[in-house]
DNA sequence: CCCTGGCACTCTTCGTGTCCGAGTGCCAGA
DNA sequence: TCTGGCACTCGGACACGAAGAGTGCCAGGG
């Protein structure tokens, strides 16, 4: 067990740490936060913390850096998340007041996580799975062959060409049309395919086979866009990421180029509350060097995507993680306006 | 004037500096390239060709490396462009074949030329103030609200809302929607504001503002798409740019975020033919220490946009060029094709 | 029982000095 | 005009030593 004073001691030297990218001894220590006793004491202290694992010596003779298992005790237990301050705050609904569609929105929000936390910052797009249907378009670009657009509530369009099995009529589209919307506009992805299914009843036979081929379209691209978008930047920062760049720095980028990897990732983390994974903690191992701190944001109450940042397992969790909820909350009320 | 033989000297030192990464001195040179003289010669040939600012040496005493000028020498008059062989030829057209739309298209083709080239990989979409317009649809979403949806014949489709001054009845819609694309379908995108000038006059007066608002939403989105989107990929290779890391690489990760400096990259070079741009002829001072090799590509005859790969200055001119020359050749016939 | 000051010990870092080799420039001769 | 030879320069590698930071441990005091 561990006494408070040892906590705080972890403490100490976590902020430390991550403040100076050194490894910091017992004295540094006690001069920098009145910790009430003395260094010899402290190394008492650091000595048990060792034994326990939470901090390490890089080699003899050089001061303490802290382990996963020390950042993961931080950030359960000892540190809360910085909020942002006010003229921040302003400063973050500013800038995310100004885009004007959806990708401008994802790629505001990529540039201001960046430049708020110094770090990788990830946006998934908003999620076709737990949105709804806005509307359902269908157009005839030749007698067999029919467009479908789906555009969500979240302002995404995605388009199909569909080939018909049989030419299919202008009245008998508009018919298609207007019985597929008023099925399923404003209905959740999930709920759609059982609001279809029996919709080619209602059609001659001749027709039947056009529109069971459209409706499995449509249900196709609900299921395939589950595989969602992403998109990165700041990747710039990961130049300031330690002294022994090429070894640490291109399994990165090899990772954040795997938009499938990192689609996993985010997917991985709990369902909308912050979640940090530092080190080992992420399965993918080019990011085992780095912390990964995400959370859920959407529209309303429901989390529709995630986003987070990517950051050296020594980053600054309390001011990361006050970025990234600050920018989430802020992404969510942009959404629910538009 | 350089004789052939000092010609011959700069040459061999490009390629072996580009292999080795090391300064080359004159007694590996003819080691390693049999140029029927001397050392004692080709240092003397060296010392002219350092007069001539097309070598440099690092500090006294270590070989030369090529100056900027000397590979503008090099790709203008000692190299040519190697090609690629049966093999890779055949597994460039098989990889992207397997493409299934667009997106996927151009995302396999930055893989791939990221791949071939060990480099930055950078694919511009197919440009849309080129191509033509397949097909203009209007949704009506609410009584004053309709949705304008472009389709390109390169398989893009963009997408505006419009809040209408007037309500606009479905028949005035489907009017506008026959007449619209009865104007502009097949026609290209420059031609599209004369030949849609006069629609207004042929609607009633209260529904010639929205018509109105419809049209200059079309010009406005066939304009803004100009702006072009591209894509990116093989960051990671910047791992092997060269040991004074941080410095050299963290300004072009920068470059590479900024969509509009890489625009203007492509924009500016040459028109549809192969342009290679060597450090400083680079305008953005970020990509100083980089070479650009770019090539425009598109279906049939006419280049619709540009790809090409950032590479460090010390670079393989002739197999790059290569790659990027076939890559741009083959995804031309996909595009062709679909 | 816990904290503290003191002390010896261990390593890393940094500066210095030395040596070696690669590469050059120049010159005289073929 | 090319070649071989020669003296010279300079950076990189290595060894050595001093300095400094930090630790562990121990005995003494509250």
């Amino acid at each position: 067990m561990l006494s408070e004073r040892r906590l705080e001691v972890l403490r100490a030297i976590v902020q430390d740490y991550v403040g100076t990218e050194e490894p910091v001894g017992s004295k540094a220590l006690t001069e920098r936060h009145n910790l009430g006793v003395s260094p010899a004491t402290v190394r008492n202290d650091m000595a048990a913390l060792e034994d326990e694992g939470f901090i390490a010596q890089p080699h003899t003779s050089a001061g303490r850096i802290p382990t996963e298992k020390g950042y993961r005790l931080f950030v359960d237990r000892l540190a809360g998340v910085k909020p942002m301050t006010a003229p921040e705050r302003r400063a973050i609904q500013n800038f995310l007041d100004g885009a004007v569609d959806l990708d401008d929105v994802v790629g505001r929000t990529v540039r201001l996580l960046a430049q708020l936390t110094r770090q990788v910052a990830v946006v998934q797009y908003p999620s076709l799975t737990r949105s709804t249907v806005r509307h359902v378009e269908l157009l005839s670009l030749a007698p067999a062959r029919v467009m479908l657009v789906l555009i969500t509530d979240t302002g995404r369009v995605e388009q199909r060409m569909i080939d018909c099995p049989a030419p299919f009529g202008e009245t008998s589209l508009a018919d298609l049309r207007a019985r597929l919307n008023s099925r399923v506009a404003g209905r959740r992805f999930a709920d759609v395919p059982q609001l279809v299914q029996d919709l080619p009843e209602a059609f001659e036979a001749e027709d039947r086979g056009t529109v069971a081929t459209v409706l499995s379209t449509l249900l196709e691209t609900l299921v395939e866009e589950a595989e969602e978008r992403l998109m990165i930047g700041g990747t710039a920062n990961l130049t300031r990421f330690g002294h022994d760049f090429p070894l640490t720095i291109r399994p990165v980028l090899e990772a954040l180029e795997e938009q499938v990897v990192l689609l996993k990732l985010l997917g991985e983390a709990g369902d909308s509350s912050m979640t940090v994974r530092i080190g080992h903690e992420n399965k993918y191992e080019g990011l085992n060097s780095t912390s990964v701190v995400s959370v859920g944001y959407g529209s309303g109450g429901e989390a529709v995507a995630k986003l987070g940042v990517v950051g050296p397992t020594r980053m600054d969790y309390p001011g990361t993680m006050g970025a990234v909820r600050a920018v989430a909350r802020y992404v969510g009320q942009i959404l629910a306006e538009s």
